[in-house]
Parts: C-alpha cells; sequence; structure tokens
DNA sequence: GTTGACATTGACACTAGTGTCAATGTCCTA
DNA sequence: TAGGACATTGACACTAGTGTCAATGTCAAC
C-alpha cells in the first residue's frame, strides 16, 4: 500500500506519514522503486501514533515508548503505560469538569425557560451565583511537557 | 495569589499562565502594581486549561470554546437561550470528543498491558509488528487541529 | 515517446507552546 | 537606603506539527 492509500485511509495527509518516519516512529518498507510501502501493521501503527499525537503526546515521547509499541521492551514500557495513565487521570478530570458545568448550563437554560414561560418562579437573584462548583485545585503537575 | 504562587500550585511555569492570558484564556485581575492576581476561580480556570492543552486542544479551540467553559457565564449568557443551547452543543461536542480521546487512551493502556502480561500467545517475532487488536481507521480524523 | 498521476527528497514557512533573557518596576527586609 | 526577590513587558529562539512548493524520478496508458 502506497503513501496516499495509507494516508487517505487513516485520514492524514502523506506529509504526516513521513514525517512520522522521520521522526522514526515508522519505517515502513520501500518498493524496488524507492517508494514507500505500508504494511497493514504500519498502518496500524501510524493509527496509533496519530491518536496519541492528537492527544498531546509530542513525537519524542512516542518514540521513548516505542518499545511498548512491539513486542520486547517490557521495562521502558511501564514508563509509557505510567504515561498513558497520567494522561487518563487528566482526561478523566477534564470530562468531570465539564460535565459538571454542562449540567450547569443545562440549569440555566431550565430556569431561563421556567422565566419565559407563565410557570412563574422566582429566578435566583443575581446572574453572577453559582461561581464554581469544581472540586478542582489539585490538578497535577505539568510535569513533561 | 501572584502568578509564582499560581504557577506552583497548577505545577506550570508562570511564562505559561502569562501565555493563556495572551491568548485570552484567562484574565486575572491586576492589584494596583500592576501585578497579575490569581482568584481561585482563575486558578481553577488555568488547571482545566492546562489540562485541556495537554490533551490535544490547541489555545484556539479552547478559545472557542470558552463561553461554555465559564462557571456562570452570565454576561454572556444573558444573550439568551440561544445562545445557551449553542453552548450546550459546543459542550456536547466537546464531552464526545473527549470521551473519544479517553477511549483511545484506554485501549492503548490495554494493549500495552496485554503486551506486558505474560499472556504469551502468538507473538509473530518480526521487527514492529504489533499484534493487536485496534479499531483504528475510525479514530478522530484529522480534522480539527 | 509523451503525458499525467503519483512518488521522492529537501527547503521554506507558519503556528503553537515554551524557555529565556533583558530592561525595568515594586516591595520587603536588613 | 540598599539588596534581593519577584513582577512586568517584549523580544528572540527553539521544537513540534503541518502545509506547500520545487526539482526530479517512476509508471501506466494513450
Amino acid at each position: 500500500m502506497k503513501i496516499n492509500e495509507a494516508a487517505t485511509e487513516l485520514g492524514i495527509s502523506p506529509r504526516i506519514l513521513r514525517h512520522y518516519e522521520n521522526a522514526g516512529l515508522i519505517m515502513p518498507s520501500r518498493d524496488a522503486n524507492g517508494y514507500r510501502s505500508y504494511a497493514p501493521a504500519d498502518l496500524r501503527r501510524a493509527g496509533r501514533i496519530r491518536d496519541m499525537i492528537a492527544t498531546g503526546f509530542s513525537t519524542r515521547e512516542i518514540l521513548a515508548m516505542a518499545p511498548c509499541l512491539t513486542d520486547e521492551g517490557a521495562g521502558a514500557c511501564t514508563a509509557g503505560l505510567a504515561d498513558l495513565e497520567h494522561k487518563l487521570d487528566q482526561m478523566d478530570r477534564l470530562i468531570a469538569d465539564l460535565r459538571d458545568r454542562r449540567q450547569a448550563t443545562l440549569d440555566r437554560i431550565d430556569s431561563f425557560r421556567r422565566t419565559l414561560s407563565p410557570s412563574s418562579d422566582e429566578r435566583e437573584k443575581s446572574g453572577h451565583d453559582l461561581q464554581d462548583p469544581y472540586p478542582v485545585s489539585d490538578r497535577l503537575s505539568g510535569g513533561k511537557r
């Protein structure tokens, strides 16, 4: 599978694939004519890399945990795992956080609706009310990036 | 709370905080002397922003979501129901997007774990040829970034 | 053989996120 | 009053991720 097909399949540009290769993240084989040839495994690997980058990892970090992407190197792998779990934590906090504010917005819409409709029910006074319902403050350390 | 304390608490550099402000993501008040003063709410917001950036969102994207990230959003919210609903939409998209990324991360952690554990089954020795179950191809497509 | 689609490499450019330094101001404390 | 710690702004720089263009090679098809 040549670069264009591969890129299309992954939903990214050929440029990006070359970039990954340049960064040492993938090593597609080459045909006799020098064209890159992507095997299914290369595609999966590239897809994973794309996801990781989209999730905030740098090629450097990904490269560091490259051993984890293959079968060898359990040692380095644990580090990769920790990284991923750290990232997962961030996402979880973000999602929980987002859900809270989504609910707050919903509530606001509701009260707005109540205000508009005749089912009179006093509104909570000032607009500036629910100032911060979030248990944040203990985000974690910025660490690596 | 001054910038250094704030940065320390968040585990990032003061520079980053200024950068966020510069990008219009946070607006800490200023003391008489011109020093930035971070209120608890500012801290939480900054923490959230840091998480989003660490999770792969750009300041631009975050800025676009800004209206729905505020706790009260009273100012912008007075704009009306339509606005609120629009914000809700944005939020839902944001959450969905995040959930995708989270799931992708979870998947990756799982496959790492499988690689680590001695559940030795196949294992096609060849260089990089990850033996994996990867529903790739439908991750978040290149899209937004 | 010529054309056109697609590949290659390499260079240049732009944006985003950060670091760092310089010049200068503010404030606390000895 | 003099220092030192910490602020401010602004500039310059570096890295990463991408886009894009140029010069050139490969190959299929007319």
